[in-house]
DNA sequence: TCGATAGTAGACAGACCGTTCTGGTAAAGT
DNA sequence: ACTTTACCAGAACGGTCTGTCTACTATCGA
């Protein structure tokens, strides 16, 4: 079945460089044409696997949504205390704001540029409410709790601030606001 | 000079229409036949007011950044405490996100969807500073005082949290979050 | 009166877009 | 042996995009 000796499936190397593509260069500035002759597929090749380029943006929204989740599940650790556990969600935060091919959340800039597609807006609705659930978790708060939804307003400020003005600078007070705010500290 | 009755400049009408066209749609969903067709004017016209779509575009964000400094200053009472003033530009924030043509910060927005015109980016810095400093004026706190940076996440994340999951209950909890963080009370 | 100026309508060029289609090849299943 | 499946390269289609160009018109200042 397996004809090359190129790595993964063709669906597979296509869903990889539409992550890359659709990441790096944004979603509208990267054409069919890119990803299929980086993922050295043939056109009709991307057009049986997916029924459009929609459909294709939707693959890479959901593989992102479950790589935030395991990498999010991957700094925890429930033996922590729930400060401990708050300070490693934004440090990682701050290691990914800081890599050199950070070009903001790509949830965020899919709604932008794409906001009228259903599925993309579904996508991104289950990474808020993902968002939401892991911060409960790590903080021990009730999910009703009004310090849930100020994290979640701390993590996106943060990811703003990094994107618009790379202003890492920012992102480092986010962390230090956002263990105040689980340890009902005073500002 | 002015031959037809229509309203303003053809300059301005320009002007006008790309800020409705480009904020409602987004800037690379509306092409440049459709801002001279909604403003009456020809297409020549267009392009000799400005070099090009991506100056039409800068000079959307300058209007947008004026707009947003008159408006905040609008609301603002310098006799009033600290805590009140910023109270109300997070009012201003929260009818903002209410409105029903709300689609986000028009400065993030315009990030995403043109990464690489430096123009924008400059617009967007001067945006950012802007904000800043109008938080630190109302907040009566230092420009490098961190509660300055803290009420900047709040307002970023709050509107990030409109933009994407038209969350209003978040940007009612950021508007108490920051008269929080400006009285030093606790969380 | 006579340019200069600012505007009009619309055709056109050249590039790019997503999508479909043609025709062929290699491997797996039966 | 034969059919099906999965893939390949690339042409073709219809549409949209920015930007340029032609040709014409009305108004104003000198």
């Amino acid at each position: 079945m397996i004809r090359t000796s190129l790595p993964g499936s063709a669906r597979q190397r296509l869903l990889d460089s539409a992550d890359r593509l659709f990441y790096s260069q944004g979603i509208q500035a990267t054409g069919v044409d890119q990803v299929i002759s980086e993922a050295q597929v043939a056109k009709a090749t991307l057009y049986s696997n997916f029924p459009g380029k929609d459909a294709l943006v939707a693959a890479y929204l959901e593989n992102r949504l479950d790589a935030w989740i395991r990498s999010a599940r991957a700094v925890d650790d429930l033996s922590l205390p729930a400060s401990e556990r708050v300070d490693r969600l934004f440090a990682l935060l701050e290691r990914g704001v800081r890599a050199p091919d950070f070009k903001g959340c790509p949830f965020t800039n899919a709604v932008v540029e794409r906001p009228n597609i259903p599925t993309v807006r579904d996508v991104v609705r289950r990474y808020r409410d993902a968002l939401s659930e892991h911060i409960s978790t790590i903080a021990g708060l009730e999910s009703s709790d009004p310090r849930v939804t100020r994290l979640s307003i701390i993590y996106d400020g943060a990811l703003t601030a990094a994107k618009t003005a790379q202003d890492w600078q920012a992102v480092e007070e986010a962390r230090r606001f956002a263990i105040d705010v689980v340890s009902n500290r005073s500002n």
